[in-house]
DNA sequence: TTGTAGGCGTTATCAT
DNA sequence: ATGATAACGCCTACAA
């Protein structure tokens, strides 16, 4: 049995008890050609006998990559838990370990994390920008290093780096336009913060898919709110307070939806009689609610695992064209709360 | 400006930049008290102007410590992301990055992930065993190396190490001493997994209530099913469809609180009126469904900063005590699912 | 087939 | 006050 030693064993070790060189027991160990059978089978055995692993801190610092994939992300809200997971699972078999990082959405532990995953020696990133973020300094110390660096979700066009999201136009198109086609005529959308991309995108979705059905665009339709729930709750009293009252609302986000969906019931309306609702993300507390919120899909685990798998290729394939722009597609999911003209 | 170097610079470059040996500059660079003042803002400047930075490979290789601690944690649901919140704000604060590692409940996934942190050469372990686990000859080989861990969440015997946890006992108790005093008779119980010890203490404290309330325990009313909440649905589908059916069911987790819900729903039945029904974590999903559920909060941010305290504690200490015991106390949030004499 | 030596970036010990 | 050297664990020319 391993004798209770502390320290692991090292190929030091291996060559004394041996008496043959470091060098010989590192060939034996990697399976170089030019080895002996015999020198190879005693290195194997006495290796798995003192349980040797190599240490990966000299290997990194050998061949000057750590196999670490640092991932910066504004939350762990449910979206980036999936997408997080995504990640991880296509990471773990490519053999990297993931480091992940919350921002928290604040800008300075952004630049903070990307400090410490820089000092970590992360082999690269994989990125979704936080929606306090304007500047972009700190990410572009990672691209001067010459490091990989994949975004993703909350994309930016600040950051020119290959990238993984979702079509979030079509997203608040179908959305907007699946309210249009039930009968709302007065369609309200609480987007997010203004500087976001996802929420513009969004936003513009709602535009085209008005336009398409040759409705005007009418700008106090239009809120820009913060990314949660109680922003949404209010924005929507705001709403609903107005002369030329909505009677429907899209939100760009599920947790808007339910801020929403609380200030309408709040207001002693109806959903979807006198008012539709249609979230984004489909959170599967949309299901649950009453009445159930449509939500747009978004393809979580999917997006997670295309932005490792992109980050991989871009890694073993460093000239490749940083204007790779993979893009999934949302799906609309219906429910109650949109749905007018019931079966 | 720093010239477009993709190498970050070392103490070296700056040795030769200045025509002084690595020593010296090592030494201004760590402000040790033999360096002359001249020498040190030779150094100093120069450093900056070419943005050194100190290779953490070379410094954990020498120092034998990464500043790393691994985390591994079976998934990343609502609770255990705000835990890991937690961790992380404590460790980021105390000078260590953080890996996560989810395991996703499979036993075989945990080993891995242990394998590969260990590889890693993280520092210390935080850890919540996942469901799936019963054997923990993964884990012993941390201790093996000597390496601190701390256990958190879901803890168990098996694994002698300082731990955080709430006091699922209590919480069990004070779910089910609340059904009892709003008259409820006849309480079911949805346990979890049989060999978790969180579902266990909170059946214990269970079965405490009932106890000091002189209710007889019935065997039926106690059923063990996986976590999550289509086994709950089905599990409660079960219990309302016997004879003896019971008139209020305290589960385990909020998931399984939800697949309760809708087969309560499913069945026609009435909360709270016909049937209570208690939950498990607080989570936001219990105030947003009709009715709103009744639920055991627990402090998750807060167990989870207590973990890394206690992790760096038993880090700067290696020989405290690995009997350390650290319990955080639940908080009944009571909403109308279970309120049968409501206001 | 095997061994020697140098280097990855850093610090610590010992001289000078 | 400063410099040379060895060491952390590993790999890889190059030499034998």
């Amino acid at each position: 049995m391993a004798n209770h030693m502390d320290n692991p064993a090292t190929i030091k070790d291996i060559a004394k008890r041996l008496n043959i060189s470091l060098s010989t027991v590192s060939r034996a160990l990697r399976n170089a050609p030019d080895v002996s059978e015999e020198t190879r089978q005693a290195v194997m055995s006495l290796s798995q006998e003192l349980n040797y692993q190599p240490n990966r801190l000299a290997l990194s610092l050998r061949q000057n990559q750590t196999h670490t994939i640092g991932v910066i992300i504004p939350n762990l809200d449910y979206v980036l838990s999936q997408m997080v997971r995504g990640i991880d699972e296509v990471a773990l078999e490519a053999g990297y370990t993931v480091m992940v990082c919350q921002s928290n959405e604040s800008f300075g532990r952004e630049i903070l994390n990307t400090q410490r995953l820089l000092e970590s020696l992360a082999d690269g990133f994989i990125i979704s920008v936080s929606s306090e973020t304007k500047s972009f300094e700190h990410f572009k110390k990672i691209q001067d290093r010459n490091l990989p660096v994949v975004v993703f979700d909350r994309i930016t066009p600040h950051l020119s780096a290959p990238s993984v999201r979702l079509d979030n136009q079509a997203g608040g198109f179908m959305a907007t336009e699946h309210l249009i086609e039930q009968g709302y005529k007065k369609i309200a959308v609480l987007a997010g913060p203004e500087n976001l991309g996802i929420s513009n995108s969004r936003l513009e979705g709602y535009k085209q898919a008005l336009k398409k059905h040759k409705i005007k665009l009418d700008q106090d339709l239009i809120l820009h709110c913060d990314f949660n729930q109680d922003y949404a709750y209010y924005a929507t009293l705001e709403l609903l307070s107005m002369k030329k009252k909505p009677d429907a609302i899209f939100t760009i986000s599920d947790r808007m939806a339910i801020g929403a969906m609380l200030a309408i019931k709040k207001k002693g309306l109806q959903m979807p009689t006198d008012i539709g609702l249609v979230g984004f993300n489909n959170e599967p507390v949309t299901g649950l609610v009453t009445p159930a919120i449509s939500s747009v899909e978004m393809p979580c685990f999917e997006i997670g695992k295309a932005a490792a798998k992109l980050f991989i290729e871009t890694m073993h394939n460093k000239e490749s064209a940083t204007t790779i722009e993979k893009i999934l597609h949302p799906k609309l999911i219906v429910r109650e709360s949109s749905l007018k003209f019931s079966a």
